[in-house]
RNA sequence: CGCGGGGUAGAGCAGCUGGUAGCUCGUCGGGCUCAUAACCCGGAGGUCGUUGGUUCGAAUCCUUCCCCCGCAACCA
């Protein structure tokens, strides 16, 4: 008989830069899901990959100084890249697609001529304004002021050449797929497309541009390149030999349910489904949008900023933990469709509670004891008692209520449920005694059966861990003598038969102590971070630079924007008797009182700019900097002997 | 009035189709000794953000206000 299929992907991951611990989340939860689909016997194609075409890729290669294929082959390929990554996570995804590759962009090719020779993808024109400094086309309603959002400059009527996908047309069966229930999941997200997105009414999509050159040439029409939508989306497609000849399994595998972080919700229910329906293909057979992890709570003490910050590198995590504790951790701490907030010491005392206290010394002391009360074989002959009947009703009802969670994408209740079972079992310890039965030679039939017992329960535990930790549950089993019955089938109660052998293997998971392990952390944190200077920009000419007029100021007044929580509004003497208003983005750094008086430096021939409604000419002058992923600002304070004006050269 | 989520023991969360407030960690006390100073039992600790209402009865439904977090906008 032919076995169902399940189709499950992560979304392409973007390589502008190194991957983080929410990469890692979003991948690893559906890694689990697709090892628990197989376990189920299910033919499983999971899917994984990278998007990389685009003009952030193209700007950041070139500021690097090499092209952009070979900026991302560093990221994907390289060492400590995200297929490195992926290994290391022990992520068992069947194929790994690159936007890049050749037979996805012949795919796209032939995606994007189907859809224009139906109709739905027309050539256009991008009617707007269009700012010659910056080269860019913005809609009159982008427009700040009337005038360019980035630059400020006055924008002119113009139009450019573009290739639109028909959104509109489609809105109504969008609408309708989103409101029948289970396609978009948690529902909660259900009514925020709705009333975000399909309600104000869906314009059409822009889908090509001639802004810049990195990304799959639309063959019938030079210089269009493909727009990221129809690129990127359709990688889920054409990874299974849709409309190329490099694979041949679309119609055994499609559809597909994505697993998305909630940032691309948007994309994957809205834009995607409206897509295949244009295609004439079905449309995905779910969407799941998962939560983020919060880091620090966007609260971080000051006093304490120093010792407390986070290590989320995931490579140092898993070194540090090992990557099944790391996996577990992500998936059983967190409720998977909503944000949860990420700590070290919320990972170690996880580990420390779940992993170590409670399985692995589950494991520990029941295999301890069957070494020293039978010399690691079990006997046949056993004796049940009543005592025995709770935890055996928990060992048979496990595998369906695990599923029941499962199936429904419950991963961390899934993993609650078999967690009370490990508890209930531990319990039963101390309900036998078995060293007081061990005591008399009478009693050697109970105690086999006791041991018996706590065999099956952790068996069966781990058997429903394998998705989330297949490497510790293998050894785990191994150690109970359970090697060859860990399939999904042998879940039931009984199923360990024979003569059973254990033997007391290596400490799991071993304890962590909490404070040393943090301080750890920072160590290993601290050495790893070479000071990753940015490469020098291109060379400017001293006339260049002598068209930027910085001068010393004066902060006359200051005060916060409100509704905006990043603008200061500042009134500065410039030396030149006339206060001149700038806004500023710093109120994340400083408070408004600490700078009336102060000396600071600001560029003065800007073009003015509205933010938040107000005008603002100029830009003060600060040094900033990453630390830990997060940017830190000082601000240019000068000595308050510098009078006003002053320039700099 | 932009959209959405949330405010429940020291911390992190569940409960929210109304009926004595629960879980994990921490803390205090006890038990056990097979085990990774682990395991088991018990105690303390909450007027469930605020106001008013519906009801015999509300954390749970309606209402007022306050606060937090996302998105959006902005951070030249």
């Amino acid at each position: 008989m032919e076995k169902k299929t399940f189709y499950i992907t992560t979304p392409i991951y973007y390589p502008s830069d190194k991957l983080h611990i929410g990469h890692a989340y979003c991948t690893v939860a559906t890694d689990a899901i697709a090892r628990y689909k197989r376990l189920r016997g299910y033919d499983v194609m999971f899917l994984t990959g990278t998007d990389e075409h685009g003009q952030k890729i193209e700007a950041k290669a070139k500021a690097a100084g090499v092209t952009p294929k070979e900026f991302v082959d560093r990221i994907v390929e390289g060492e400590k890249g995200i297929k490195d990554l992926w290994r290391l996570m022990n992520i068992s995804n069947d194929r790994f697609i690159r936007t890049t590759d050749d037979y996805h962009v012949l795919s796209i090719q032939r995606i994007f001529k189907k859809m224009y020779d139906k109709g739905d993808i027309y050539k256009g024109k991008y009617v707007g304004k269009y700012c010659k400094d910056c080269e860019s086309f913005w809609t009159e309603s982008q427009l700040v002021d009337g005038k360019c959002p980035d630059c400020g400059r006055a924008v002119q009527d113009a139009e450019e050449e573009a290739y639109f996908f028909r959104l509109s047309k489609y809105a109504k069966p969008v609408q309708e797929l989103l409101e029948t229930g289970t396609f978009l999941e948690p529902a909660s997200r259900v009514n925020e497309m709705i009333n975000n997105f399909i309600k104000p009414g869906l314009e059409d999509l822009c889908v090509s541009r001639t802004s810049f050159s990195w990304g799959i040439p639309v063959d019938f029409d030079p210089g269009h390149v493909v727009y990221v939508w129809v690129d990127a989306l359709s990688n889920y497609i054409t990874a299974l030999g849709y409309l190329n000849d490099r694979y041949d399994d679309y119609g055994k595998y499609w559809p597909a349910v994505h697993i998305v972080g909630k940032e691309i919700v948007r994309f994957h229910s809205i834009i995607w489904p409206a897509m295949l329906m244009s295609l004439g293909e079905p449309v995905p057979k779910k969407v799941y949008g998962h939560g983020w992890l919060i880091i620090d709570g966007g609260k971080v003490s000051k006093s304490k900023a120093n010792n407390s910050t986070n290590v989320i590198d995931p490579y140092i995590l898993a070194e540090k933990f090992g990557v099944d504790a790391l996996r577990f951790f992500l998936l059983r701490t967190f409720p998977f469709g909503s944000d949860g907030a990420f700590s070290n010491e919320l990972l170690i005392s996880t580990i420390n509670t779940d992993l170590a206290n409670d399985l692995g010394n589950l494991v520990s002391r029941t295999t301890a004891m069957i070494e020293k009360y039978f010399g690691g074989v079990l006997p046949t002959e056993r004796a049940a008692a009543p005592l025995d009947e709770e935890l055996k009703t928990m060992i048979r009802a496990l595998p369906e209520r695990y599923a029941v969670q499962m199936d429904a994408y419950q991963l961390h209740v899934a993993l609650e449920e078999v967690f009370k079972l490990i508890q209930r079992a531990n319990k039963y310890i101390d309900e036998t005694a078995p060293w007081v039965l061990a005591k008399s030679e009478e009693n050697r039939p109970r105690l086999a059966e006791v041991m018996y017992n706590l065999v099956e329960a952790l068996r069966v535990s781990l058997i429903c861990l394998t998705p989330f930790m297949p490497e510790s549950c293998d050894k785990a089993l191994e150690q109970i003598g359970a090697q060859d019955c860990r399939g999904w089938d042998d879940t039931a109660y009984g199923g360990l038969a024979g003569e059973i052998r254990v033997h007391k293997g290596e400490t799991l998971f071993p304890r962590l102590d909490l404070d040393k392990t943090l301080a750890e952390l920072e160590e290993i944190s601290r050495r790893g971070k070479a000071p990753a200077s940015k490469p020098v920009l291109p060379d400017v000419t001293i006339d260049e630079f002598a068209k930027c007029d910085m001068r010393v100021c004066k902060v006359l007044s200051c005060e916060a924007v409100k509704k905006s929580e990043k603008l200061l509004k500042f009134q500065l003497d410039d030396g030149s008797g006339t206060p001149r208003q700038i806004l500023s983005g710093i109120h994340k750094f400083y408070e408004p009182d600490e700078l009336v008086g102060k000396t600071v430096v600001a560029i003065l021939n800007l073009p003015p700019r509205k933010m938040m409604g107000q005008d603002s000419n100029g830009m003060l002058l600060s040094a900033v900097r990453e630390v830990d992923g997060k940017e830190e600002l000082h601000l240019i304070i000068l000595d308050d002997s510098v009078p006003a004006g002053a320039q700099l050269c």
